[in-house]
RNA sequence: GCCAGAGUAGCUCAGAGGUAGAGCACUUCCUUGGUAAGGAAGGGGUCGUGGGUUCAAUUCCCACCUCCGGCUCCA
């Protein structure tokens, strides 16, 4: 007999060599047709798999990540099946589970092309497939024997992944005809799959490296019933809405013309307001904690990036420089602001009393990014960092770094960005030819981020190969509408920029010493802040950041003038005002302007003029009865008030 | 940059080798109204751009531009 051990701490005996899914069965057999796989001393295991010692046992269902995890690979094992049948020598290279279904990366072949109008014929097929109940089977094979059947077969990319696998015996999962080289764990049957939807078709390059082969990649999802499936459709239509493209041009906010060029947004004036309304707030919070604004040019010389290593580092795939006609001196495009900074804290003296020095811009920088990433205000080529540099004395660095932490959080909770992710970028320690500075800098930035993080009890990922060239960040994602991640605010530790600045300042010792330089963002970009601030609140902006406070619907024409007249006591009040004065009826107004979002419509007809009042309608919760103009005016200022409070 | 798809009115979209359509928006008129669409009439399109095939191309073919979904990249 071995002892299980489950989640809740209670001990079941069982057996030698019971499985998983016979455990559920003998709890009950509803369990039993809910799980998918089974976490065995903390490894996942397939459900059948004999267990032959005392052990841990969790089982995964839906809800569990690792359930559907299993339930999306096993999918995706099915997709291929049904390429095989359909596309018969089809060349297979990876399908694993992602966080929303799976896909595979195939080679059709012989100049064959996979199209989104092929995707429903193999979807058809998998349905089919699926209902046969074919079970997966695990089967463990010799290195010798796994390449000796996938070179049968003809799957190089297969062959080539098993000739790098160094373990002594190599796991291949079969359902129905289809064998696959796998780790696994699978679901037992392929019974479990009810609803299947292919969703995609795109390219990926073989082993994500551009040099390779370009193969398909087909994206699909799989669930255990048709409700969630139609669920999660009609979740990715409601995200669509969402979209920060598409609200930005119903609400003009922004838009883009090929005549100015592709990536280069140009702000409508309701964007240019909101803008504004979030650089007054930032400018705000930074003036409180220290900060000292500077402007720079939007070029600088080229060998201004040459000393910061940009131009070694970026140069071929920047905007090329630009040179003067008499002199034939060359100028970037501002790549970055850091150079800027570093050459303003060269322009005097410092003392170490003066530390930190904490210098703020938003500064609009140029990048040439490659025309298949741009996308919407996330990706473009020209865009304005709240960009500070934070020059300081080593003791000096953890608190700075932590209290920018703190005001990052700070501003998040104001954005109600509750739902992100902050993730440690450090280098790649197999590619260090990346980065420049010594190994001794890089080694006490790392620790030095590591550290804070820690210190401020921030829930993190570390990502190797993510930093910046000069230094490692501490970054923050935020979601958009369909759940891509986007980096909004970083914090960097830079030793090396100060040297090739030569920084200096002067120690007590008066002896001159190297300052170390924090690069940080809150908002990222403003954007691509913007275009996530979009996208989680479909518009409906707080009212303090809202470019439009309120509008006056007169209920007919004949209470225009005084309309009119509240207008310009809520304009005079800082209340950005509008009045909506159409020969239309109120309920076709107030339907209007609802869909643009204003946040208050303010409604005026006989009651209203003889009593001096405005009837007040909150966006989106209905009518909430009459006030005063004056009081209208306070109060919208209390909301404010309260919306920035925490 | 690479793979795949798309581009028709301001917006959302239908259409077809033979004179270009709908809804919303816009203009004018009627209507003067009380909390999410009142009625009528009207204007508006080099069908992304340039080539080619054809008696005829917005439709078929080629190239380019832009956009969308990914990949790679992201100071």
């Amino acid at each position: 007999m071995i002892k299980i051990t489950f989640p809740d701490g209670s001990v079941r005996e069982y057996k030698e060599g019971i499985n998983s899914l016979e455990i559920a069965e003998q709890i009950s057999p509803r369990l039993a047709k809910e799980v998918y796989s089974a976490t065995v001393n903390n490894e996942t295991w397939d459900l059948t798999r004999p267990i032959s010692t005392d052990a841990t046992l969790k089982l995964n269902k839906w809800d569990d990540a690792e359930g559907k995890h299993a339930f999306w690979h096993s999918s995706a094992h099915l997709m291929a099946e049904a390429l095989e049948s359909l596309y018969p020598g089809m060349k297979f290279g990876i399908g694993p589970a992602i966080e929303n279904g799976f896909y595979y990366d195939v080679d059709p072949g012989d100049g064959r092309v996979i199209t989104e109008a092929d995707l429903q014929p193999i979807e058809d097929k998998m349905k089919e497939l699926a209902s046969k109940n074919l079970t997966f089977t695990r089967k463990d094979v010799s290195k010798n024997e796994a390449l000796t059947f996938f070179s049968k077969k003809g799957d190089e990319y297969k062959t080539e992944l098993i000739s790098e696998l160094t373990d002594g015996t190599i796991t291949l999962y079969t359902q129905g005809n289809f064998t696959d080289l796998c780790k696994g764990p699978h679901l037992p049957s392929t019974e479990p799959m009810k609803a299947i939807k292919l969703l995609s078709v795109a390219g990926a390059y073989w082993r994500g490296d551009e040099k390779h082969k370009m193969l398909t990649r087909i994206y699909g999802i799989t669930f255990p019933k048709q409700k969630l499936l139609d669920e999660y459709l009609v979740f990715l239509e409601e995200a669509k809405k969402r979209d920060h493209r598409r609200i930005g041009k119903e609400l003009e906010l922004f838009t883009f013309s090929p005549n100015v060029g592709m990536g280069l947004p140009l702000w409508m004036p309701k964007g240019s307001d909101l803008r504004q309304n979030l650089i007054n707030f930032l400018t705000g919070l930074l003036r409180k904690r220290g900060y000292k604004f500077v402007t720079t040019p939007h070029i600088g010389n080229v060998n201004l990036y040459k000393t910061s290593g940009h131009f070694e580092k970026y140069g071929a795939d920047s905007f090329q420089p630009i040179s003067t006609p008499q002199e034939g001196e060359q100028f970037m495009l501002k790549p970055m602001n850091c150079p800027h900074h570093c050459e303003i804290y060269n322009a005097t003296p410092h003392s170490y009393k003066e530390m930190p020095i904490r210098m703020a811009e938003f500064g609009t920088v140029y990048r040439y990014e490659q025309s298949g990433e741009l996308h919407g205000l996330t990706r473009v080529r020209s865009f304005t960092q709240d960009d500070a540099h934070i020059f300081c004395r080593q003791d000096q660095l953890s608190n700075e770094f932590k209290s920018i932490i703190d005001l990052i959080l700070y501003v998040f909770r104001i954005m109600n960005f509750n739902d992100f992710s902050a993730q440690i970028s450090l280098r790649d320690p197999n590619n260090k030819e990346k980065y420049i500075g010594s190994d001794e800098n890089w080694e006490r930035a790392e620790h030095d981020i590591i550290e804070a993080a820690a210190e401020k009890n921030l829930a993190t990922t570390v990502v190797l190969g993510e930093a910046a060239f000069y230094g490692p960040k501490l970054d923050f994602m935020v979601k958009d509408a369909i759940g891509r991640k986007w980096q909004l605010g970083t914090i960097q530790v830079d030793y090396n920029l100060p040297d090739r600045f030569d920084l200096n300042y002067n120690g007590s010792d008066n002896q001159k010493h190297r300052p170390v330089m924090l690069h940080r963002t809150i908002f990222g970009s403003l954007e691509r802040f913007i275009a996530v601030l979009i996208e989680n609140t479909s518009g409906k902006f707080p009212l303090w950041l809202a470019p439009e406070k309120a509008v006056i619907l007169p209920i007919s024409e004949k209470f225009n003038d005084y309309a009119r007249k509240v207008l310009e006591i809520l304009n005079n009040s800082d209340i950005c005002t509008l009045i909506d004065d159409r020969d239309e009826k109120i309920g076709k107004k107030i339907r209007d302007n609802e869909l643009k979002r204003i946040p208050y419509l303010l409604i005026i007809g006989e009651k209203e003029i003889e009593k001096g009042t405005i009837a007040v309608r909150k966006q989106g919760e209905g009518d909430k009865g009459s006030m005063k103009i004056e009081e209208f005016v306070s109060f919208i200022n209390s909301e404010i008030k309260k919306e920035l409070a925490f």
